[in-house]
DNA sequence: CTGAAAGCGCTAACAC
DNA sequence: GTGTTAGCGCTTTCAG
């Protein structure tokens, strides 16, 4: 490993003067090109395990979610990493397959690392110990802090629900469906909430019980429970799909019986994930993916520059449409 | 910051002791215990910036790649992540966006972590400095390495596409298009390398120079090649996508045209991506993602562990398959 | 503008 | 088993 009193030796200059070359510091001309000249002969590198500790600080922002296969986190991803590296911070994936056990190992890793700031998709037991709070930022996406109260931001997804699902009832449907996540995840249980909202303000009274059904958010539970519901006595002539997997898997089942939009209507949450022939007809809610990674890493730099107001939640507005407008082709 | 000196004070022993208890080096019992309670009492992490600084390890594996948008890479970024968790690793992302500038830096910053090993798909104007390939094994996956000689893992590209191309002839179709990628990508003029010799080897002689199309790897470019193959005087009558993008494209194309499989045939070279409704009769080959990675993995710990032999290139096979087989819902 | 020197928090000899 | 001590490579006072 070069250092840089190999540089220094090599250019006949101190280290501390060969540090102040790489930091931009007050050097003479003609030393600093030396020093220059000594470190490419010698692919000298600095050390950043050197530089951190000494700094005290890492530049590092930690995020810790889900899984990177789910694009709307896919998205978040990119948008963090775009706005942190314009801030000189580097990003520390972390995934945790809503694993708490993995959550919390990676939690503490991270405290360890350590990290500017954290940014966190709480799973739904998140616990996470007072060796986090205490000692790093953390700002909680998609889903908010089951545990310590810290900052958030998520999309409104009971508001946003309430809109796609009245899209349906607009478009003529009456008998609203709604297979959703598992009642432990914040977002399936705000969701489901919205569609509740909407078929009461339409029908004038609640949804029947029997058109809602809960799944563990994969395509194939979504496609049992969409052949469940089209052979219930009186099955529905709409489904509300609660997030992308949900709507692959509905999808796939009402292709598979021929009832594809317009015959049965179809909102899907979230937006669909690529797709290569979507058919036409489904309606779409656009999940703000990447206006949360943004404005949790905006929230996260004021935290980590010192601010020290009170938590803050934030909620982003979801967008309806009728189309992807090439959303889920995104850098793809 | 919460240090060892603290929670060594707090229990009444030397910090080196502290750094046993963490290190599950010999302690006696009662003082491990006071120890670990000091530790939980002060919220103690121990800075792992301190520790490899001192242990000169970072136990870091660098994997930089064009993004993590594609499923190929999703589903190799999740082989490389176990295998390498298992042997006491993490993994540190870089996207290059296949720019070769932002490769060079993370490539940098990776030897400046210091990273113990980079796993690289280089861009085609990959010229890895020295400051790299001096210091940090690499192993290059997906390409070869077009700069140095390094370790490299490859799918069988010319082999896999003149048996997915094979597959079309086979089927009865006589006219089979290319749409590939830049030529300045190996893989992309691999791939239309196998297509040209599936095609000498059925018909006797090398295929019209007018089917074969050059894209960006983006779905639209190859929407728009297809289009522009249909329109020929002599349309093709089957398309072979050279990579999963591509495919997208074509299948979307097609279907505009109202001419999907089995009127034209498709082959899709490494899989589709998540698709929701997939029209049936296309077929595909399955990129090895997760062979690659793990095999490049597996590799570089070698390297890590000091094996110090000639560079090593690795060619896996290419799966041929009418169907996803859920391949591509992988983790989703 | 430059050099000497003191650590950042941890681990690993080395003594006891 | 345990404490003492000397750095890992770097930045940053503090003198000069």
């Amino acid at each position: 490993m070069v250092t840089i009193y190999d540089v220094a030796k090599r250019a006949g200059v101190s280290p501390a003067t060969v540090s102040r070359v790489f930091n931009g510091a007050n050097v003479s001309p003609e030393r600093a090109q030396a020093v220059r000249q000594a470190a490419d002969d010698l692919s000298f590198v600095p050390n950043r395990n050197a530089m951190r500790l000494r700094r005290g600080s890492s530049q590092i922002i930690a995020m810790v979610i889900p899984g990177i296969e789910n694009p709307f986190f896919t998205v978040m991803i990119r948008a963090v990493e775009e706005l942190a590296r314009e801030h000189g911070y580097s990003v520390m994936l972390r995934s945790t397959n809503e694993n708490p056990v993995l959550e919390r190992e990676s939690l503490r890793v991270a405290v360890g690392e350590p990290v500017a700031g954290i940014i966190l998709a709480p799973t739904r037991e998140s616990v996470f110990d007072p060796a986090v709070v205490r000692q790093v930022p953390v700002v909680c996406v998609d889903r908010r802090s089951p545990g310590p109260h810290v900052d958030s931001v998520v999309a409104d997804n009971v508001g946003g629900a309430r809109a796609g699902v009245q899209m349906l009832f607009d478009a003529g449907y009456r008998r609203v469906a709604c297979v959703t996540g598992p009642q432990e995840i914040e977002t399936a249980v705000d969701r489901a909430e919205g569609w509740r909202r909407a078929t009461l303000d339409t029908l004038g009274h609640g949804p029947d019980p029997q058109i809602l059904v809960e799944t563990d958010f994969s395509v194939t539970a979504a496609e049992a429970a969409t052949y469940a519901l089209l052979d219930l006595p009186t099955p529905p002539d709409a489904i509300f799909a609660a997030n992308n997997r949900i709507a692959a898997g509905v999808i796939r089942g009402l292709a598979a019986r021929g009832l594809l939009p317009p015959r049965m209507g179809v909102v899907a949450f979230g937006g669909l994930p690529l797709v290569v022939l979507r058919p036409r007809g489904i309606m779409v809610t656009h999940l703000p993916a990447r206006e949360i990674g943004l404005t949790a890493t905006r929230m996260l730099l004021e935290r980590i520059g010192g601010f020290d107001g009170p938590p803050r939640d934030v909620v982003l507005p979801v967008v309806l449409g009728d189309d992807d407008s090439g959303l889920t082709l995104e850098g793809f």
